[in-house]
DNA sequence: ATTGACACTGTAGTATGGTACAGGGTTTAT
DNA sequence: ATAAACCCTGTACCATACTACAGTGTCAAT
């Protein structure tokens, strides 16, 4: 398999050159072997992790976090156990985060049905309610 | 009523002095009038803008989107439903977020089930997963 | 009257997640 | 061979939402 230049891999992941080296100056991506000239020669999975870490981020993870769930397979001695203990982590995290977006959509929810269509904003009970 | 100096002011609201003067610059709370000194003098109902500001964050509104949440009161043609529009686009994104997160959840939920705890990180059906 | 708390402006720094050059060298296609 | 397109490093810059000074002036209490 051909490597691939950080154009290519840019195009192909859907994020900018200048995106990837920030990600290899991050650690969220692994330094590429270079060519003689200094190009970067990426493997063909670079495209997914990239990916990934863009999936990740629509997810609402920092790039913190996201470095963390990354290192879990790079461990060399990691055991099994550690990586199951740490998505535990993740998805308890995922479910705080989901609980504080219900709460959130609900709240708003709550002063849109109440919500006239008429009156002048001034009489809005969204704003009202949040002016209290 | 007496007038609030800053500091009673970020007391009341809960925020620091510099975010008041942060929220002025941005134009979110109106420039209170000053004494001789130089000093602010704010009416009482500054805390409540700002105690509004500090809640519609939390609903998950930018200062931007603040900003011209505030100006809906008061432009005087402003309707109830421009506001009601607004709410409704955040629990829209709020909904996909949701649905997202969830998503990742159950991956990583039916990862870690599938999960073993003795072998070495390399074999961990989660990091393999995590590959595709 | 003097001390300590408080306020002023202006500037700079923080973290996050990029984005945009400048000033080069390299590859590729014709 | 030469031009376009690409890549290199390094640095600086963008928005967001603050936060922290420095250097100075003011207010309240004793």
């Amino acid at each position: 398999m051909e490597p691939l230049s950080i154009g290519q891999v840019a195009k192909q992941a859907g994020v900018g050159i200048e995106t990837l080296r920030f990600y290899e100056r991050r650690g969220l991506i692994d330094s590429p072997p270079r060519k003689q000239s200094g190009y970067r020669q990426y493997p063909e999975n670079a495209v997914k992790r990239v990916v990934f870490i863009k999936r990740a981020k629509e997810l609402g993870f920092s790039l913190k976090e996201i470095a963390e769930l990354l290192s879990l397979r790079v461990e060399p001695g990691a055991k099994c156990a550690d990586v199951k203990k740490r998505a535990e982590e993740k998805i308890s995290h995922i479910k705080d985060k989901i609980r504080a977006l219900k709460r959130m959509g609900n709240t708003l929810k709550r002063l849109s049905d109440s919500c006239g269509v008429k009156g002048p904003a001034s009489e809005c009970p969204i704003l009202e309610a949040l002016d209290k």
